[in-house]
DNA sequence: CGGCTCATGGAAACCGGTGTCAATCATTCA
DNA sequence: TGAATGATTGACACCGGTTTCCATGAGCCG
């Protein structure tokens, strides 16, 4: 094990602002306005209150502090997404966006279709006086919940495939044009019997992929048959069953579109079970990019969303009134999607 | 959208415990004595206060009790763990056992290799006054960590493949039997030319499994050869070099064990790569059971570890003291994996 | 019936910061 | 030079709980 760093112990107990206050010789109010930037404190004063805090070590305690403002330095983030990688990235971004400034992550796991949701919610920021909440879809859908925090003061960012409130309560990812790649894509390599396979559809992001995919195939001059477009959820199960479907069709596709990658398994699998080989006899793409993506037989062609970076994005919405930034300043561009192309796709 | 619950809005403020005191007609000290279920109070009043507490809707700020208490209520759980799955399964558990305490879970993950390690986790810890940290592999493996959360004073409850600590302070997996079951496994199935793909040397449970392994093997009559025995890193990358380097031997294995799914992946890739049919040509037994294991193709036969009953088992061991458990009741027994069997292992 | 212990409840200080508002200081204007 | 003006600073109450210490009433014994 290599040498660590760690504080020289300060004899045990942290320092207090009392403590800065006698070091400085200036009252524990200075203090105070220096720790919270106030720009009522002489330079000259602010350096010797400064330098008193760097050598007692001293740091803010959150709890007195978040007591006194009414309001904690703890960050929520509710979610209802049920895939780890989507929620294990985004917290990561979120705390890339939180570090250094004092603020911590809280999770907070919701289902939606539970008739407490709007309890716990509450009770959880209401209880903790959360300094703010961040969201993905789709509980970041819910206007019931935005009303909720709205009712409690409680700032918020929603992530989303569509612009539902003010930028800067938005971060937006633009899935139609995901979905449009790889439409694109795939009548690229030749295919014209093109299938979809969409998300559950109280997902707006299901909504959205799909419009983009329809779409862009109208723009290539190919059409979306009603038999081709399939009601998944989601799941790896749903994909099996409506690729099942899609292959006893008469006319089957030679492509199918999945608007995510659990449902591209579940597709690649129904494939297998019918004696189909992959990627010669079935192309499909997926939506996501999980790491599996490019793990599996054969690779899979996905649609990637910059998880991380949206978690960032949204947790600097967040502190964007903390660190007094220009709301204006903050209407970052649109979140846009990169088709990844492996070899689940392949020239028909 | 259904009808759902919420509070009655208490007329926009939160109740105080002054309010309950005046309610209830007693003083404040008292109403604390009923909310921290001290003994000293009369059974007659502390129905009195309890009405006016559910009357109110009254909830104890965390904030103000944390301050006096100089303890948040807040769970830490620091981890290295780079598995999605994994890390969110655990925060499941972990919460699912916080649940209705009024604790929250706060999350850190973290970089062993980090220069600033202790220094991250002395800041955390120390500036949050954590009510308890829980840390799942490998940080939990490391004693230098322990040693700073030690004399920080701080509960722990570290996850780990091997007893390191005291019985409160561990949830212990018995990952050498997950790997003599995978053994047994191969070795029923008729192979006899088996290997094993090991992860990092620095994960106690890449030992732990890895000697299951052998141990299981030899208790059947079966020998790991040296060249059968690789040092991989717990990506696929490392399970597909591993695999390359097994199938080059003059004679190949019929069978491999990963001691993670992301390597059995690997091992898969590297065998279509040389052409190889899976399972037919192939035996393949991964470790982990993430959920894509029974999505992929042929379904990955693997060994599950329950990781939310770890987390959930780990946060009751944080809790115990406050709950006043009697710490000797606490000693949970070993949590056990158990081998899912599917289709990426058959008959040799 | 007085004295004493035990169980309870209350007043006030404290946890570690912040807000309010008035006092102090340095400059500038008349 | 005195007063006005604006920049700095500090005293004190307060955030919402807990703890310390003391007072009070009840029950018990001689």
């Amino acid at each position: 094990m290599s040498e660590r760093d760690s504080q020289p112990a300060k004899s045990g107990k942290r320092a207090t602002i009392n403590d800065v206050a006698r070091v400085a010789q200036v009252s524990k109010k200075t203090v105070s306005r220096v720790i919270n930037q106030s720009p009522f404190v002489r330079e000259e004063t602010r350096a010797r209150v400064q330098e008193a805090i760097d050598e007692l070590g001293f740091v803010p305690d959150p709890q007195a502090r978040g007591l006194a403002f009414r309001r904690s330095f703890l960050v929520g983030m509710i979610y209802d997404q049920p895939s780890p990688t989507y929620v294990v990235n985004m917290q990561q971004g979120i705390l890339d966006a939180l570090k250094g400034s004092g603020l911590e992550l809280v999770v907070h796991p919701c289902s939606r279709t539970s008739p407490t949701l709007l309890k716990d919610i509450r009770g959880f920021v209401e209880r903790q006086r959360l300094f703010g909440v961040i969201m993905p879809p789709s509980v970041s859908e819910d206007e019931t919940v935005i009303e909720l925090l709205r009712e409690l003061d409680t700032p918020y960012v929603r992530i989303a495939s569509i612009a539902l409130d003010q930028p800067q309560n938005m971060v937006v990812t633009n899935d139609w044009i995901g979905a449009a790649e790889a439409a694109r894509h795939l009548v690229d390599l030749g295919h014209r019997r093109i299938a979809l396979v969409r998300g559950l559809a109280s997902f707006r992001s299901s909504v959205v992929r799909g419009q983009g995919f329809i779409d862009a195939l109208k723009e290539r001059g190919v059409d979306l048959p009603p038999a081709y477009d399939i009601q998944g959820a989601y799941t790896f199960d749903s994909g099996r069953e409506a690729a099942h479907a899609l292959l006893s069709l008469p006319e089957p596709p030679t492509a199918i579109f999945t608007l995510n990658d659990d449902m591209a398994l579940g597709v690649m699998q129904a494939a297998r079970e019918r004696g189909l080989e992959l990627p010669r006899d079935l192309s499909v793409v997926g939506y996501d990019d999980l790491p599996m993506a490019a793990h599996i037989w054969p690779n899979l062609t996905s649609v990637r969303l910059p998880i991380r970076d949206m978690g960032r994005m949204a947790a600097e919405k967040l502190l964007a009134p903390m660190r007094g930034v220009d709301p204006a300043r903050l209407q970052q561009p649109e979140i846009r999607p990169s088709l990844v192309v492996r070899r689940s796709a392949i020239q028909v």
